[in-house]
DNA sequence: ACCGGCCAGATTTTT
DNA sequence: TCTGGCCGGT
């Protein structure tokens, strides 16, 4: 116990130690925010004040969550159990969701719908309608939902932040939508959060037992959280609805850098009035990055309003300035960067690749990077980008499994009818989707259909009749089969793999690849899993809600990816590239208020970013730049005017278009 | 059923 | 400028 509190400095013993009612930890970059976290959980375990089922840790990603799990772990070293449920708020929301399945409208295990899953379904209900796509977009349908769905909203509600376009038809859908959602058995990320604050919130007798199951609650990035996140937490700690008032949350406003999908910064600033009797403890202190870096971040963060009083400094050397690199161009400031890698590199021996970032706004500026440093023969990975899960054939595959386990799931129905191509097209699935026009169970009406037929006859009909055959068997066999062996009796019964090899393209082998991987992903959890048969339904979930697997044993290689994409990680070397106004800040639209608020948004992702950097700290910038094919003069960021110049080494590369840009002109 | 051309869209994306 | 999705032709 002493070791424990011995290895932090005093605002931490602090934050570990104030074990009782509500705690604020604001923890600036750097400042050993999962260290006090995961030494919390240890003390109130160690001090017998909790067992592992009576904690509630909540986390943003799985990535956080793994990390956290296997630090408490170590410092527990055998002398008692990590948390039970520690996790993603959907995790946690998914597991409680199951448990109380009865308070709920399903009536067999419900699959979760991913982003494409829902932008899918949306899209059919526009189509039965017969409403125009044009006019009425299902992406604004989706997102003005998702946006609503984060405030802890419902249908019939009434609602504001819907455009113009589809404001009208909006009701109908959100209905038409939530009807459809609970036909197919089926819940989306926002409403698993929705739906579990509303559990807790009518069912007095729920809420109390997870009251007094959960003694101590604990929420990472608490600035990221939104409205349903709030009210939900609410609901499990707060006084007034009677919970213990046992809830630590820990983040810094400072790093919010997910309004605009709904995270509201006000849960942060307002912990304190939320709960009178919160105690407040900062932890300022830096461990991460040089003085200089520190002061250059803390400067430019200090030109926010909406923040708490709180001051990073650092302790560790005073460092390198701060390099800005002035270029021409956008080729000229790839090329650049890439030039000071090898440089730093040759200059410091104890430099691997992997300690070399490269981060950026938006996606899109990662190709010119990628262009030069494949000339320099550098190794790098972009992360971020088109995620495992979001392939074409892993969701294919995915659809059959969710489609076994629930067939009522329209989406994957669709998605897989003729997936690979077994003779059952357009015409045939749109006589199909018109005669049950939305109305229930598709799989239901499909299979009375294929009983007794009025619509298909002769070589269709076979062919589906073979397709609902197929599934029926697999449904029957999937409770005695693990899902490895399902798995491979769909990839074999179907020819999936067989049809992609005898493509023999580049990307159907790189598909196949992603099959082999995700073969992987079967097999770790089953190996995790104490008797992996049927349990589908546990496999699917955790897949659904799952990160990238970790692509280890690869070598080491420069990192590639956007500001958003950084979050929580660290680099000696870091360059931020492209930083000029209209892409770094971003910020478009024509209300003044609302541009203040992106404003402050991107200047925490300038925070962000530099607070990344360890050692030294690149800020490149372009007087010219492609964007969409024209040629754009470009303002250096703002942010510079905002840093002290004797933090910064100025390069300036002249602001004429590079030579090669010339002759290419 | 498949291919090709045309048009719209193009920040960020923990789950 | 580049890409991905959709429609219409074979």
């Amino acid at each position: 116990m002493t070791d424990l509190l011995a290895s932090l400095n005093s605002p931490q013993q602090e934050a570990v130690t104030t074990t009782e009612g509500p705690l604020l930890v604001l923890a600036g970059a750097g400042s050993g925010k999962t260290k006090m976290l995961t030494s919390r959980i240890a003390y109130l375990i160690q001090t017998g004040r909790a067992r592992a089922h009576e904690i509630l840790a909540v986390t943003f990603t799985n990535k956080a969550a793994r990390e956290m799990r296997e630090r408490v772990v170590r410092i527990l070293d055998g002398t008692g159990f990590a948390p039970y449920d520690m996790g993603t708020f959907h995790s946690i929301c998914a597991k409680i969701l199951r448990k109380e399945a009865a308070y709920l409208p399903f009536t067999k295990p419900f699959v979760i719908y991913d982003d494409s899953d829902q932008h899918t379904l949306i899209k059919s209900i526009v189509k039965a309608k017969n409403w125009d796509e044009k006019l009425y977009s299902p992406k604004a349908f989706q997102y003005a939902i998702n946006r609503l769905k984060c405030d802890a909203r419902e249908p019939g509600d009434p609602f504001a932040q819907v455009s113009r376009m589809i404001e009208r038809k909006f009701p109908e859908l959100w209905e038409a939508y939530h009807r459809a959602m609970i036909d197919n058995n089926a819940i989306d990320f926002g409403e698993m959060i929705t739906m579990t604050y509303r559990l807790l919130r009518d069912h007095e007798d729920v809420r109390a037992f997870y009251q007094r199951r959960y003694k101590y609650i604990l929420v990472d990035e608490y600035q990221d959280t939104n409205r349903a996140q709030y009210l939900l937490l609410s609901h499990l700690a707060k006084p007034e609805f009677g919970g213990r008032g046992n809830i630590c949350v820990v983040g810094d406003e400072d790093q919010s850098i997910y309004g605009w999908r709904g995270a509201d910064i006000k849960n942060i600033l307002d912990f304190e009035k939320d709960y009178p009797s919160a105690k407040v403890v900062k932890l300022e202190q830096n461990y991460r990055s040089t003085q200089t870096i520190v002061n250059a971040a803390s400067h430019v963060i200090a030109n926010n309003l909406e923040r708490k009083n709180k001051t990073l400094y650092s302790r560790e050397s005073i460092g390198d300035p701060i390099i800005r690199l002035q270029c021409p161009d956008d080729r000229f400031e790839a090329e650049q960067v890439v030039k000071e890698i090898q440089a730093q590199l040759a200059e410091h021996h104890d430099l691997s690749f992997h300690d070399f970032a490269i981060l950026y706004r938006t996606h899109a500026q990662s190709r010119l990077f990628e262009e030069f440093l494949r000339q320099a023969k550098l190794p790098y990975k972009i992360v971020g980008g088109l995620r495992f899960f979001d392939r074409k054939e892993i969701k294919d595959v995915m659809a059959y499994l969710k489609l076994v386990l629930n067939p009522d799931d329209s989406v994957s129905f669709r998605r897989i009818i003729n997936v690979p191509a077994r003779g059952i097209g357009k015409t045939t699935l749109d006589k199909l989707e018109a005669a049950w026009g939305q109305k229930g169970s598709l799989w239901t009406f499909f299979c009375k259909e294929m009983d007794q037929p009025t619509l298909f006859a002769g070589k269709t009909l076979k062919k589906l009749q073979q397709f609902r055959d197929m599934i029926e068997r697999w449904m029957t066999e999937v409770a005695v089969m693990s899902v490895v062996d399902l798995y491979h009796k769909i990839i074999d019964e179907t020819n999936y793999i067989g049809d992609l090899r005898n493509e023999g393209s580049d990307e159907s082998h790189e598909r196949i690849e992603n099959l082999e991987e995700f073969n992987t992903v079967i097999l770790e959890f089953e190996e995790r899993t104490e008797d992996p048969v049927g349990k589908l339904t546990d496999f699917l979930e955790s897949v659904s809600l799952a990160d990238a697997p970790e692509t280890d044993g690869q070598q080491s290689s420069i990192q590639l990816m956007t500001f958003h994409g950084c979050k929580g990680l660290e680099f000696p070397m870091v360059f931020m590239v492209g930083c000029e106004e209209g892409l770094f800040p971003s910020v478009k639209g024509d209300d003044d208020r609302v541009i203040e608020r992106e404003l402050e948004e991107e200047r925490r992702l300038c925070y962000v970013g530099m607070t990344r950097a360890r050692r030294l700290l690149y800020m490149s910038h372009a007087a010219f730049r492609r964007v969409w094919g024209n040629m754009l003069y470009q303002y250096p960021a703002r942010f510079f005017n905002e840093i002290p110049a004797n933090l910064v080494q100025v390069r300036d590369h002249g602001r004429e278009y590079s030579t090669d840009r010339v002759r290419s002109i």
